[in-house]
DNA sequence: TTATTTCAGGACAATAGTTGTCCAAATCTA
DNA sequence: TAGATTTGGACAACTATTGTCCTGAAATAA
């Protein structure tokens, strides 16, 4: 579903299936419209303030946007790396060890 | 293997099999010992600069420990996060599709 | 115990990276 | 052509990271 895709060409695309210019978005996001076309076009990153807009403005899911956004960076920190799917296992094991960890001690610390 | 150690407990436990101080070590990492402490209890980050020396220091591996310090860096970045194994999953597709397609280009961007 | 060494942790400036903002040129559209 | 959109650069403001030093606590040795 989401593979493949950058988060910028992703939004870029809702956006012009929808015919907005960069101006209605941006000022939707309030951010300046270059700052958009950068995003759209992967020379700056999104953030996660800009999701709940972006989602109802294009009625897509926020949590699948997030997956979308967050994916890229993962991918983007590990395109240069030798071994990235073993750094992905490992991560993966990690996470769900220090998420036990956490239930465990009861401790919250986000 | 290297799972659930973080990269500085794992270099804390090398350190002291071989009983060697704080101050040995950051000496070959030419950095100070307080920042090797912080970096052994995971207060600040290593970088790839000291893998190879780390792993002359201590006879292991030197993928294996940029394999610990990058899984812990991308653990770290998705602990927070509701569905860290979607994201994992969506982020190796979009490596193994950004790989090729940088393979069919010829580019050689890192 | 006292002296010495090691380690933890804070402070802070220097450096590096990110973000917001504006502007001008290029491209597209009517 | 005229107007709107988009790109891309520049640069200051802000944030995060890093290097460095210092002090006190803890461990170790004498």
């Amino acid at each position: 579903m989401t593979t493949k895709e950058s988060f910028g060409e992703h939004i870029r695309v809702l956006r012009e299936n929808q015919k907005l210019p960069l101006r209605k978005v941006a000022a939707a996001l309030d951010i300046d419209p270059s700052t958009l076309s950068k995003i759209e076009r992967g020379e700056r990153s999104a953030n996660k303030e800009m999701l709940p807009l972006l989602a109802d403005l294009f009625n897509e899911s926020e949590v699948d946007l997030g997956l979308i956004l967050m994916s890229d960076k993962v991918a983007y920190d590990l395109m240069q790396e030798e071994n990235p799917d073993q750094i992905l296992k490992v991560a993966e094991e990690k996470i769900k060890y220090l998420k036990n960890k956490n239930l465990q001690q009861g401790s919250l610390d986000l």
